[in-house]
DNA sequence: CTATGGACCTGAATGC
DNA sequence: TGCATTCAGGTCCATA
């Protein structure tokens, strides 16, 4: 479910929630990724701050200068309710606050909530400190990125998605980016010339941007913090479409597998 | 240090 | 209908 855009769509949607809201309760439910790393008790009083997103992490700061670090993995939802419906069995963490709770959905159990004493205490960082520049900032510099790659000796796909370079980039956006960039998944990162990484850089920066005008994917369940679906899964190009015609030449889009993930791509469109 | 495969977990879709 | 198999948006970690 969650890219880079359905995290800042979710971000977007929660952060006036929370912001300035006092913490009156936690409830855990089964066991996420890795433990809270705090006693409940700890957060109960504090008030929040700004909800920041880092890659497809989310930082709820609290004013005990500690901050939540928030993971939907593969099939996590985070909404704000208000008033405190009854928890469903996927529902595995409660940050009840004043006349309202912000719970996760996450019927898998990729996601995570793990709390940090300071934006840069152990387990943050090792969560969050490699992380390359986000694709929506300045801090993506083609010239940079080329550099990057040509010392991957990876596909340019498992490159995309491997975080160091570029962060947000998931399964689905990789393998629209690379077709809009008319490249092929398999290509060597270590080979892409100066153009083409430059072609790719900014078909990246669309394609996110797109979708998060979007509203975010709508692939299977995605809904936003205030329930409503997005509307990308329609402009997916190739993501899925094994099979059906490529929407550019007509050609039929293929599948292939690189590190174990299913990827798309137009053979005709995408050299 | 780099690249690869396994691991984590549940539900939906598909196939026999 | 019932049961087994495959696949799904992520990413850390052990292993080569």
């Amino acid at each position: 479910m969650p890219e880079l855009p359905e995290v800042e769509v979710t971000r977007a949607g929660i952060a006036p929630k929370l912001a300035g809201r006092r913490i009156v309760g936690v409830r855990l439910g089964k066991p996420l990724r890795w433990p809270l790393g705090v006693a409940a008790e700890e957060l109960i009083g504090q008030v929040i701050g700004a909800v920041r997103r880092r890659g497809k992490y989310l930082l709820v700061d609290l004013d005990g200068g500690g901050v939540l670090v928030v993971h939907l993995g593969m099939s996590g939802r985070l909404a704000f309710y208000t008033g405190s419906p009854p928890a469903g069995p996927h529902d595995h963490f409660d940050l009840q606050v004043e006349g309202g709770v912000l719970r996760l959905h996450d019927p898998r159990r990729f996601g995570a909530v793990v709390y940090g004493a300071s934006p840069d205490a152990p387990m943050v960082r090792k969560l969050i400190g490699h992380l390359g520049p986000e694709p929506l900032s300045g801090d993506f510099d083609a010239h940079v990125f080329h550099l990057g790659l040509r010392q991957r000796r990876t596909t340019i796909k498992q490159a995309l998605m491997a975080g160091d370079l570029v962060v947000g980039v998931g399964n689905i956006y990789a393998s629209e980016a690379l077709f809009e960039a008319g490249i092929r998944p398999t290509t060597p990162a270590h080979r892409l010339s100066r153009q083409r990484a430059e072609r790719l850089h900014a078909a990246i920066r669309r394609v996110l941007q797109r979708a998060l005008d979007s509203g975010g994917s709508t692939l299977r369940d995605f809904l936003s913090a205030e329930g409503q679906p997005g509307h990308f899964q329609q402009e997916a190009a190739v993501y899925g479409r094994a099979g059906q015609a490529c929407p550019r030449c007509g050609h039929t889009v293929r599948s292939v597998v690189l590190g174990q993930r299913s990827t798309f791509y137009c053979p005709r469109c995408q050299t």
